[in-house]
DNA sequence: CATGAATGAGACTTCATTCAT
DNA sequence: AATGAATGAAGTCTCATTCAT
């Protein structure tokens, strides 16, 4: 009997962890880090405030453990789905649709990641790059295929990354400026279309820039 | 002597008003609206606290006075330098050029206009548009100028846009959060050679796109 | 024992309301609304500021539950006191003794109600009036009863309420001025004696004013 | 030359002086000590904010100028009426008249003299007792003269005028009270009807308080 | 002498965190 | 283990007073 309650009592502590960090990327993203309530956070999660504080060493705590799950579960996401893919281009483009929709879906963390750079620069910068990084090595592979097949051109690798990151984060900045308004995924096709060939159709004026 | 007395208070004025935004422009930017303390502020602009609060109402007004300093100060620099320019497909490397110069140089900015969403979603969203589509109308022109000589394909117009803004603002903020650590500017030439001319090399796949 | 509980609870709140009111009133009385302090408040009382604001949500509030208080029991004093005689001259008497007692009694309360009449005045007004006519009506059949069965001057009866309650309110007024430095109760007799029954001994002289 | 110069500034500061005690007295009534603004008061007297300084030496010393000024004008207007009557009966009268229309007239007095008991207290009440002590040797010749004679009863003198005071200022302070809304001088006949014959009619009855 | 810009002490209020129940 | 009442440090803003012009 021990162990089955030792079972569920850690289950519900599972749950409780879950319960709290819905609420709290909820508010954090809502209001920003400053102007979000701890007591704000516990009635949303039907919690008492102390409870809270049984999770989490403090609010500081509690934001990071926030931007921790959702920049894990933004990781996992992509690399399943990059692995059902074979053809270099289609990874990339893979790539591309499931950092929208995954944002597009968990639209709590967009706030939570876009705002708190100040107090919290270190710490999201940190867990970012780590998801960053962790995903850059199999971008850096998918792009040396795909040079290596002559699908695409010798450019630096390591900028162009950087390019391809700064234009999805970018992207995902003016939607959540322009308060979602619109669907983010909407914007795929335009994004890979520009970002695969380009926007310069005369040959002549394409050969200044290549 | 009188109306000296009276321009010179007026210039008096100006430069306190000055003083209070650039320390203001500075801490806000590294801290956050909410942990920067308007004693901080006045410290650095080596004012008293009731100064401040003798040139701008409060703590909020105050950041709502450097966002607009900055963005109209974003909106001219960029016209001027975008009417020295003939040629379309160069006017829009000046407009990049100029932006990333301007955030490189404005470094403060960056941060007040990438945090504080929250609280100021409105406030910002509503300048920043303001002067985005201040451009927005030159841009279309550049573009359909373009389009028009047959330099660049016959895309969707605003969309285009919307994702050339979104690619600089990546930037940014790629750059914000990597703390500044390289020259932004430098990014220049792969942004603009990925943006005019795309990625794809082998012809075949590129009609894929296309 | 959840009930239990729950009873223990409410009765330790009304507890606390008691003792802050207490504190307040106190202090308010004494340095007026301005310069009362919610910490000394708070002190007196023996909690902590934030406590206060838990239990009123500002300065100005904590005030009126004082003034509300106090009127309240007031009214309440008086109404019991008259109920038990019958007699109206006696009646009027019993008025007038518990009206300065129960300021004598509670004498912070004097210090609350005749400062703060600027920031206050309505609020202090609306309750005065609000205690005052509560008690007037129960005057009025007073004065009717005392008239109708010939014991008093036919005179206009709003008048003399009005009047009666300025003489009361002008004791206590001069007794607060004079630092309370003699029993209020002291003064019955001779203001009973005047307001019944004048100062004039002359039969010719009192036919002028009557 | 210069002794008239001398005599035009001394003019000046005169006039100077009264302006600000005018401004001073309307604002400190409406508002109340604590929350009146020396700017206010500045402003008012169409003078600049540090002029005021030069003539008070702080915001305490100024009210308290406010209040001398009031008492001694209120004083001498008494003093100069009585002298003009014969009659004990109307002399006492004529201080009641006289009383309540100085009032009338300077009701920013009213305003003064009601709040700010805390922290001018001492400042008033020694203000206002050598004020009324000034006025109550007066006063109590004339009741004294008023006995002898057998026009009025022989109670304690100093208990009837200080019955009377409070008559007067709880008139002044329920009028007050009720924002002005009647006139003042309204009240005197049925006080003086009360003070002077009081209000029971039934000669028994009248005999339990004589 | 008059002015009003500058100052900073001081007061209210909020809210993260603790801890007794 | 869960709760939420209590706390007080910390932050914003006001305004009497000063002083350079």
């Amino acid at each position: 009997m021990r162990i089955a309650d030792r079972a569920k009592r850690k289950e519900l502590t599972q749950i409780r962890q879950t319960q709290i960090l819905d609420a709290a990327s909820e508010i954090f993203s809502k209001k920003g880090f400053a102007h979000t309530q701890v007591d704000g956070i516990a009635n949303l999660a039907g919690l008492g405030k102390g409870t809270i504080y049984r999770y989490f060493k403090d609010k500081k705590k509690l934001f990071s453990a926030v931007v921790d799950r959702g920049l894990e579960d933004l990781k996992n996401t992509i690399l399943i789905e990059v692995d059902k893919i074979e053809d270099p281009l289609k990874k990339i483009e893979t790539v591309m649709r499931t950092y929208l929709s995954f944002f597009e879906r968990n639209s709590d963390l967009t706030g939570v990641l876009i705002h708190e750079q100040s107090s919290f620069q270190k710490r999201i910068a940190e867990r970012y790059f780590e998801h960053y990084y962790g995903n850059v090595d199999k971008m850096k592979q998918i792009f040396k295929e795909a040079i290596g097949k002559g699908i695409i051109k010798d450019i630096n690798i390591d900028n162009a990354i950087s390019v391809l990151a700064g234009l999805l984060n970018g992207l995902i900045y003016m939607w959540q400026i322009e308060n979602r308004s619109y669907k983010l995924s909407d914007k795929l096709s335009i994004v890979s279309k520009i970002f695969f060939t380009g926007i310069i159709r005369n040959e002549k004026r394409r050969k200044e820039y290549e």
